[in-house]
DNA sequence: TTGAAAGCGCTAACAC
DNA sequence: GTGTTAGCGCTTTCAA
């Protein structure tokens, strides 16, 4: 049964396997009508399936991908791959998943059997800058590639997407300093990832623009986990307690995971949230709109961001030569239960 | 340089493509050592890639499986996804991610798109009985299929990895029903698919054997979304509160969701948890043990249940006819902060 | 409009 | 121990 060839097609029809290759890929020309349905009868009733492996052989394309990721557990990670995979199989492509669990050595083990298998192309999301090296072996066999959420090498020397990080800090800051009497503590994600890094020079640029002093925001040094968030948090309420430090009626995270952190300290110490202290997150995981009350944040469009990705990517296979290398995405705020909506706080003084 | 093939190699190494062959596939014998190391030598300068579908056009075999997924996106797929995909990768094989979006036309392309790519087997994770027609494809064409969480046909009938729903279930009863004064709500999921049938047969069957009466056990109609889990344990707090209903002091829900949204509804009318009600889950999605009080619950191995149905199906591709067609998860009780420490509640008493 | 034939890059008998 | 050869199942000139 599987091993029905286009040969016993042709056979059955009485006609060459040339032709039966021409109907299975819907030639216009160079077969007679007649001749069309009596092939496209048998091929239906037998449920014909070519062969991709020896119609990729022949045509030099596989109609595959490779995506590879750190870690499908991550609950970002999710929405970038499904938005590729979308895009990917509404174009007729198949998806390798290549899940590296952040491991150096099993991201190239992937990357040389992504070249074995002949992909098509490589979408590589959020990938180390110490990938160049295997990124130069893909490009040096031709296979396009597209950067997700990751930089590596010179910015703009690749093709990629990304997220406008500065965009999302000054809508979340403009929103926060509506208040008057804000006074924010701001916790940094850790200095080595390039999204962290963004976030907090935003911040300090915009401090800086609104000439914020000391009185009106902190930053504490976090790590993008729950615990430090929480950690840190505790800390600071601590020292504003023993009066060490300013009282502040805000915290913004750069990311929604330290935010959990910052919102279970807070509660540990019974301040609430947002009647004392108002929250804002970034990233909006899926989890922020379940949480009690539900999360503000700094919405990244993940799904959009696969998307974009992954038609990058076919135009590139495409061979078209697109003007602009890069997809820059603008994230956007979402007001939820931890801040106060400000026009009934100015309604209310 | 990627058009290099296993001809160039073999001129430059002034041997043949056979010889070329025998070295690239490690075949200990037909090779003297001097004209291996010299072959490998090239193999190695040039960075020579077999193409995998020339091989897989010859042996039959592609070395690829495919793994069909309602959503990705759903906090309890990506754990089955990377277990499968380690144990798959560990063994040379690569993953096709067929995300179908609950779609049964996209998973029926998706089938079809497996069959063309000419994998060597495919998991099924969590598909609905009517995806019968389409597994008969797969079958047809010889391929083994692993069922993950799910049934299509006869239980037992096709080979599949499940969870044990009526040992969660026992587990957690035995522990909420180890307080003498129990007084609990369950809330069972939809009636149309498996595991929630399981579960809920399974209370049923405890409360028959262990005698429980109106008192002591009452089912409400849920359907694993987190707002019918609020809607209806805000219901019955309403029956209790006007005397039409007992009172209760826990509510086990059949599935993570549906706790939440009782951790909602109990959170509205400022009922302590666990103090005045304990809760409990059902599945330990990511979120559970992020929550504040952390969510107790039933674990299901996910991982470990991804692992399994890729042994499996390993082992069904290598031609081995395993004794038992089908492998029996146990889920596991996890203690965190929305249940009592039983211990404590007796030394209190 | 149709068919014959030559490969795509590899493996596996079978020779030598 | 090594080479020759014949395909795997398809596409694609080129001829008819």
């Amino acid at each position: 049964m599987g091993k029905l060839t286009i040969g016993d097609i042709a056979a059955q029809a009485g006609v060459s396997k040339a032709t039966v290759s021409r109907v299975l890929n819907d030639r216009a020309e160079g077969v007679g009508a007649e001749t069309r349905a009596r092939v496209r009868a048998i091929l239906d009733v037998t449920g014909f399936q070519p062969s991709a492996m020896a119609r990729g052989l022949k045509t030099g394309e596989s109609r595959s991908v490779g995506l590879i990721v750190p870690d499908v557990t991550n609950p970002f990670h999710p929405l970038l791959v499904s938005g590729a995979e979308q895009a990917l199989s509404d174009a007729g492509y198949s998806l390798f998943l290549c899940n590296t669990g952040s491991d150096a050595a099993k991201q190239g083990d992937y990357i040389r059997v992504l070249i074995d298998k002949r992909v098509d192309g490589v979408i590589l999301d959020s990938v180390g800058f110490e990938a160049e090296a295997q990124v130069r072996l893909l490009e040096r066999e031709g296979i396009p590639v597209v950067l997700l959420d990751c930089v590596i090498g010179k910015r703009a020397q690749r093709h990629g997407v990304f997220l406008d990080n500065g965009h999302g800090v000054e809508e979340a800051m403009a929103f926060l300093f509506l208040r008057p009497d804000r006074k924010l503590v701001f916790i940094s994600g850790p200095p080595d990832v390039s999204q962290s890094v963004d976030r907090r020079e935003s911040v300090e640029a915009f401090a800086r623009e609104w000439g914020l002093d000391g009185g009106r925001l902190t930053t504490l040094d976090g790590d993008f986990t729950l615990e430090r968030g929480c950690q840190v948090t505790t800390e600071w309420i601590r020292s504003c307690s023993e009066g060490r430090a300013p009282p502040f009626n805000a915290v913004f995270a750069a990311n929604d995971m330290m935010a959990l952190g910052a919102l279970k300290a807070l509660r540990q110490v019974g301040m609430s949230v947002p009647g004392e202290v108002e929250v804002m997150g970034y990233d909006d995981i899926p989890f922020a709109r379940l949480l009690d009350p539900p999360l503000s944040t700094v919405a990244q469009p993940a799904r959009e961001m696969g998307a974009a990705s992954a038609e990058l990517l076919l135009r590139l296979i495409a061979g078209e030569k697109p003007r602009r290398k890069t997809v820059v995405m603008k994230p956007q705020l979402v007001l939820r239960g931890t801040t106060l909506d400000p026009e009934i706080l100015n309604a209310k003084s």
